[in-house]
DNA sequence: CACTAAACGAGACGGTACGTCTCGTCTTGTC
DNA sequence: GACAAGACGAGACGTACCGTCTCGTTTAGTG
């Protein structure tokens, strides 16, 4: 049979309460327990839509990332590749850094769900990227063979930041590490 | 006064106790319980010596950076950086590597331990490629205004591997991104 | 709400550990920690229900205490009196003896608890003896004016006993203080 | 050899110090840790003097009944009885008390203890009072057969006052139970 | 309309780890 | 040798979360 309907409310709720948390007091205060608790609701009502605390944030980020602009298209690379990384990285100046430095923390402690996240919220960014360089290289500008390595030295220096000094990525970041990919791509012979 | 000294013997086999649980069980199968129960210790010996987890890994790790190599220095840029980034990417396959996923863990949690690590233990690793860098620098070969931005694309790619890929850390891996490295820190005009 | 009922077989366990560990080893060897590993329940369950070892003890005397008969009614104030004596003498010797020393020793480290093991225990003996002297003062037989001065000389010398000379409580001693007292009870001009 | 003598400077701050804590803390918060660290002077030179907190107890308690009055001897049993008891009591309202209190719970945690309290401390006070009564027998007036049992109708409700109302031990309390015990002790045929 | 099945709050449960405290012993260097 | 200082193993303290498990109650569909 059907059963009841799960309470969207509590859907919103949760997710609410995990932002609230996450916000005010980092990972280290987000707590399955302290979710329920902060939502008015009950453990099971959190351990029956998240297996844990990874899932939960993983929820959480991907409302924010639903709500993302789309990959630039100018025509330009630089602008493009700027776009992406000012929009990016200023995301991480707020809530979806503290979020992103919460999946990190989950993904240490567990390595399935590190792949997890990289499948399905890194990828996505990954992806934006590729697009942006594969175009470039359609119109002869990125000569450097293997874009795998260019999105590595993006969103590499990101995580770095994101782990040991959060207030780094500022715009002038975004524009120095823009010009020093750019260049390793276009300057392979 | 002076007091009874503490036993290096106790220093040791808490080392050892919680190099062993980290390698064995991961970040989450080490506790300072964990740790003093291994080691025959008791938990006061631990915590006199360590406020928490991080100081314990930081510490470990602490020993392994004092044996590890000097910077190379043979003349040729991409020769000194490739055989360093082989070398630090070789480690982090092997325990190091484990240290610094907790070290990582431990730095998401606290901020305080963030910086301490930056400072401690990562400006180190920076000082080698700043060498390395500068020497590059003298000969003309380096043109890149900003060193800091350059090691940020040696490293940034190496913490985000640990973070969600740390299989990627092969020597392959560390050519092609000495080969990127060196492209962006060469071909501005 | 109701949520999940407590499980009346920790409540027998746990009660059942604290009376096994506080006759075998005595109210030392009675600890929270040791209480919950030998009932084989956790710390919590423990302290969900006791706010501390106090607390337990007085649990665990209060199942004796309402097994205990009822108090004797001969008409004959020295039978009445000397049954009491004895009955409670042979208690103090077994089991609810060393429940009451840990009992003792608790009050004597939290005034607060002093207070309730007075109110909630102590005066549940108390009553059966003025219960006894009221009919024989309804009788003409007790003239002495204050029934609490006679109840004390008849429990002060028990608790007494049970600090410095618990072997002192015999049958005969319920006797020799018994005389004593009604002595003290009807010869008051 | 003879060696460095102790200092009697130490002995005199230990057990100023433990004096110190028990008044103002009571029995929890005399540890012998504290009583090191309050009086300046090493942990090794606290058990050096006394094997553990019980004999500590002991021999402040002693400075106390050193200062003690003689027993009194007027030739007349109700005003040398009332005389010891009130004098007793006071002393229970003031630091003597919290040491017997302290006493008695060590005592309880340690029944070799309370022999050697029992046979030390308490032997004294019962001397007193055996005396008094002895003088009095041979004047006729005791008519008891057993002065033990009429010296624990005295200081049984002291201790039993101790434990669980130390407030009782007043004047008036003296002399009610002074009364009641002397109406046991001579009007047995 | 009754029945069924799942969701819901509440909260108990066994675990595990936390960081602190005191115990009684020991090991230094200094007096 | 006493002494201050303080390390040491041991073990209890009380708290916090974990993830699971009952409870009794509500809320849809389905028959």
């Amino acid at each position: 049979m059907t059963g009841r309907p799960r309470d969207p409310a509590v859907d919103d709720a949760i997710r609410q309460a995990a932002l609230d948390l996450i916000t005010e007091q980092g990972y280290r205060g987000m707590s399955m327990e302290g979710i329920a608790a902060r939502s008015g609701v009950s453990k099971q009502a959190v351990y029956r839509r998240y297996p844990g605390k990874g899932e939960v944030i993983l929820d959480v980020l991907a409302v924010y990332a639903r709500t993302r602009l789309p990959t630039p298209d100018t025509g330009d690379l630089r602008e493009d590749l700027l776009t992406l990384l000012e929009e990016t990285f200023a995301a991480q100046r707020g809530v979806p850094g503290a979020l992103n430095q919460a999946l990190a923390a989950e993904a240490l402690q567990a390595p399935a769900f590190a792949q997890r996240v990289s499948s399905e919220l890194i990828a996505a960014r990954r992806d934006a990227v590729r697009q942006i360089l594969g175009r470039a290289r359609d119109r002869g500008q990125v000569t450097h063979p293997d874009d795998e390595v260019l999105i590595d030295l993006v969103f590499g220096p990101m995580w770095y930041a994101l782990l040991f000094d959060a207030g780094k990525l500022t715009d002038a970041y975004a524009a120095a590490l823009t010009d020093a990919v750019i260049t390793a791509a276009t300057h392979v012979p």
